[in-house]
RNA sequence: GCCCGCUUAGCUCAGUGGUAGAGCGCGCGCUUCACACGCGCGAAGUCGCAGGUUCGAGUCCUGCAGCGGGCACCA
């Protein structure tokens, strides 16, 4: 057979993917087994317009991680995928695009341009959702979900209208935020806050019939013209006698009332505040409680309106604020302007300043909804956040101070408002137009031109994509989901929202347990962004080391935030192509073998290191096995990264070798062979989670594969890696004893190698080798390696002996149990390099020794400890006693 | 202002009260018949600082410093 010497992902990658998927193996279907428990997990939708990045890989892999060892451990699994119509941004591609052939969606119309959106879509979006078979995500294509689907928008109107007839939707004035180039309302979490250095203007209001002036401090002075009142705090001695004044508002001929009010900071500024109702959010609560009016003074495109004056109607708000200003200095009642640093408010999607704007919109009471999330987090701690800290806190404090949602939008794109007015202006809320007018008792309605916020269908997403509100098998079988995967940024817009509908539809929660990812920085430790430029795309990871590589990395990042570095998957791509190398030596060999066999019989009538290896194999399954179920990844990569590289290939593979390469057939010889083609074969399947392909690729060309390596619950299907039993770990199996014995022969070649190195020997050469053990057992043991031995430290000869008497001329080590090994070294060793080596050996010893005398002799220790622990201590101590004074004797032998 | 996280080898990071770890990098030596994306050997850490709890602290508690994050406020 011949197999190249290098791993080479690319070909594989594809090959595998198309096959999984044409064989039907992602779908839970594939599981025959009726009473199997059931694992789901429904993806975080991708926005339908974004492309992969490495956070979308990130959660990408773990949830595949996930998703394929429950699959092989025998679970109905359902990883569902899909993706999300993403408002906003769609929108804006769109008109982009129109805006290339010189039209707005205005000269489409809005039938039209939602035609030409789903077009769009078909062309351009779901890049992410394609490039999710590249990354080898065993998800579900048939059960493929996007927010807009008939069937999720039924579960939208469903939603809607259920809340509005409990009466927690209402259609209200509210004071909003407006975006004023995107032309929308937005929720508070669309917005993001950013510093900016500005000014703050300290402007004076006059006081009628008084020469005294009101100084009021502000960051919007144009804003000054929709002002109906000037607040201070009711303790505020300074301003206590003009509570109830009234000030002549400059520019405006309009006379506001002094007021008092708690929320006043008599310490901020000058201790009195403009309060303008209509266009800022805490003036707009003053307002309410004083039930002052409110005057827009500003229009939906951020431009003065009539209610400003005829001088100042139709100019933008910053020209507005700069004549304001000139106008107030022309007057003589600009105190004064300083430079101030202050937090502004921009649009999400297009950073354009946000205008807090009153308007009428759509509103959900989220407390009420909230309730019950609530609850069950503080009584239960459900869902479970991995990592609870500060998971859980972040989560239920935000469930606890909630405000009414902004749901609708003044988009085309999204799901469209179920309400219909009629000529009267009367609402009629309804799942269909039909219902609509039947309510109304007339065909003249006319639907509500907003849509709903992204994230109202979002929020449905575990309960909309299983068939909700319909009662469908999925939504029996895999709600709730066992686990969202999802990034911290999302956990308000999204998480608590899941969880919010699913209590309220299903009475259940969405998902047993959400596991929050860490974030990846570049490597200077700046977040990645498309703006800076400084992303890292994982397309080109996996077109550089291979998919697996990539992923094995990404998995052990876990919940912890991380730099990306990219040596780390050039170190995983190495251990890539160590598997492959690791399964080349076993094929080469593997005439007359076959996987399954060869560790027939008694456990006892096999060899040492067989018994090792099983041991190593299953104590590596369990621990494995464990750290997926808690999420501990890293853990999990580590431990298998060693177990294949250090125990298999370092060491069972090297120990094997004599018997595996012999030229003469024999059962022994094939024994030996399918030893380690089992070995691999077993280790191929616990790695498969975390690299699907080249597992793939080396499982199908063992020799002796078939049907019978697959968990019973996929029998029936065609042989895969993907489908064999997750090896649990075997309790019989693991065996103390041998992993300590094999633990002495694997010190005796170390410190044999070691004498060489610092010796000097060339490595071709071959040297006798003593060995010394007093203990029978150990004599035994050391005797059954010689071969193992020889090969390995490359020895002329090995004689095993109860005690060295050899000759001077020799570099001496010494090992656990008493033991201890010689090299002679006739007209090669240096007697003062030797000499020196010892004692530095003993020096070591001696620290150590001294540090464990200390702490036995500390009665407090021994009273107190466990006494294991004590009894530990003493064997460590015995142990090095015995090296000491071996180490003392070869220095007295090697003395002038 | 409130809350939270991080600080361990040159770098990136693990670490579960009981002998400080890995990968990369570094030094020395190797075309040893699976693999130079490799093999063998080695050097390298006052675990941020100061207290405390404990027989015992990288790990638990308190304070401090530096870095980072979230929330609120920002007239």
């Amino acid at each position: 057979m011949e197999i190249p010497k290098t791993y080479d992902p690319k070909e594989a990658e594809a090959r595998h993917y198309a096959r999984w998927e044409a064989q039907g193996f992602f779908a839970p279907e594939i599981n025959r087994d009726t009473s199997a428990p059931v694992y789901s997990i429904v993806i975080p939708p991708p926005n339908v317009t974004g492309a992969l990045h490495m956070g979308h890989a990130l959660q990408h892999t773990i949830m595949d991680v996930l998703t394929r060892y429950h699959r092989m451990r025998g679970y109905r699994t359902l990883w569902l995928p899909g993706e999300d119509h993403a408002g906003i941004s769609t929108q804006i591609q769109v008109e982009r695009q129109l805006k290339r052939e010189g039209l707005t969606r205005h000269d489409l119309g809005r039938e039209k341009f939602v035609a030409r959106v789903w077009q769009w879509k078909e062309q351009y979006g779901g890049e992410i959702i394609r490039q999710m078979r590249r990354e080898g995500a065993s998800v579900d294509w048939s059960r493929e979900r996007f927010t807009m689907d008939e069937g999720l928008s039924r579960a939208v109107r469903e939603f809607f209208v259920r809340c509005y007839e409990e009466g927690l939707i209402y259609h209200g004035e509210g004071l909003i935020s407006w975006c004023p180039k995107d032309q929308t309302a937005l929720s508070d979490l669309e917005v993001e806050k950013e510093a900016q250095a500005g000014k703050l203007y300290y402007l004076q209001y006059p006081v009628k019939g008084s020469a005294r002036r009101v100084i009021v401090a502000t960051t919007r002075p144009e804003t000054m013209l929709g002002d109906t009142a000037v607040a201070v705090n009711p303790n505020d001695e300074r301003y206590s006698d003009l509570i109830g004044a009234t000030l002549e508002l400059p520019l405006t001929g309009r006379e506001i009332p002094v007021i008092a009010d708690e929320f006043v900071d008599p310490e901020f500024g000058t201790g009195a505040v403009k309060v303008t109702p209509a266009h800022d959010p805490n003036d707009y609560q003053m307002g309410l409680r004083h039930k002052l009016p409110q005057v827009k003074v500003i229009d939906p495109y951020a431009r003065m309106t009539e209610a400003a004056g005829a001088e100042f109607t139709g100019l933008d708000r910053y020209e507005a604020r700069e004549k304001v200003i000139e106008k107030f200095e022309g007057l003589g009642l600009l105190e004064k302007v300083v430079d101030y640093e202050f937090s502004i408010t921009k649009c999400g999607r297009c950073r354009t300043v946000i205008e807090p704007l009153l308007s009428t919109q759509w509103f959900l009471k989220q407390a009420e909804l909230a309730r019950a999330p609530l609850e069950l987090i503080k009584e239960k701690h459900e869902p479970r956040f991995v990592p609870e800290v500060p998971y859980e806190k972040v989560y239920t404090n935000w469930l606890e101070n909630l405000y009414d949602w902004t749901l609708s939008r003044q988009l085309w794109w999204g799901h469209r408002i179920p309400a219909w007015y009629d000529e009267e202006g009367r609402v009629y809320v309804t799942r269909t137009e039909e219902e609509a007018r039947a309510a109304a008792g007339t065909d003249k309605l006319t639907q509500d031109p907003d849509v709903l916020d992204t994230w109202f269908s979002a929020a449905l997403w575990p309960v909309s994509t299983l068939g909700w509100p319909d009662d469908t098998e999925d939504l029996r079988t895999f709600y709730p989901t066992s686990v969202l995967v999802t990034a911290r940024d999302i956990i308000f817009l999204w998480v608590s929202r899941m969880m919010m509908t699913g209590m309220k539809f299903m009475g259940q929660k969405a998902f047993a347990d959400v596991f929050i990812t860490g974030t990846i920085f570049d490597k200077h430790g700046q977040r990645m962004s498309k703006m800076k430029g400084n992303g890292v795309d994982p397309l080109e990871m996996f077109d550089r080391y291979g998919v697996d590589a990539t992923r094995i990395v990404l998995a052990q990042i876990e919940s912890t935030d991380t730099r990306w570095n990219e040596k780390q998957i050039e170190s995983y791509r190495n251990f890539a192509n160590k598997i492959w190398n690791a399964a080349r030596f076993c094929l080469l060999n593997s005439e007359g073998a076959s996987v399954g066999r060869g560790f027939e019989g008694d456990r006892a009538s096999w060899a040492l290191h067989d018994r090792w290896i099983m041991s190593r194999l299953n104590r590596t399954a369990q621990t494995v096995s464990a750290a997926i179920e808690n999420y501990r990844f890293h853990e999990a990569v580590q431990t298998l990264y060693h177990f294949f590289w250090d125990d298999f290939c370092d060491w069972y593979i090297e120990l094997s070798k004599t018997d595996v390469t012999a030229t003469e057939p024999s059962p022994a010889r094939d024994a030996a062979r399918s030893r380690v083609l089992t070995v691999l074969e077993q280790a191929l399947r616990l790695l498969h989670p975390f690299m699907p392909f080249i597992t793939e690729e080396l499982w199908q060309r063992l020799p002796g594969i078939s049907a019978a390596q697959l968990h019973p619950a996929y029998a029936h299907a065609e042989p895969t890696v993907m489908l064999a039993a997750y090896p649990q770990g075997e309790q019989s199996l693991i065996d103390a004893r041998a992993e300590q014995e094999v633990q002495a022969l694997i010190e005796l070649i170390s410190r044999v190698r070691n004498i060489r190195s610092e010796m000097n020997i060339k490595p071709g050469e071959t040297v006798p080798v003593i060995v010394g053990a007093p203990d029978e057992n150990l004599r035994a043991i050391f005797a059954a390696g010689v071969p193992q031995i020889a090969r390995l430290a490359r020895a002329s000869e090995v004689l095993v002996q109860s005690g060295i008497n050899g000759p001077r001329a020799s570099a001496h080590a010494v090992l656990a149990g008493g033991a201890e090994v010689a090299v002679p070294l006739e007209g090669l060793i240096d007697f003062a390099v030797e000499r020196e080596r010892l004692r530095k050996e003993q020096e070591k010893l001696r620290r150590e020794a001294e540090k464990l005398e200390a702490q036995l002799a500390n009665q407090n220790f021994v009273e107190r400890a466990p006494a294991e622990k004590v009894e530990e201590l003493r064997q460590r101590l015995a142990d090095i006693a015995q090296r000491t004074s071996a180490l003392q004797q070869s220095l007295e032998a090697l003395a002038e």
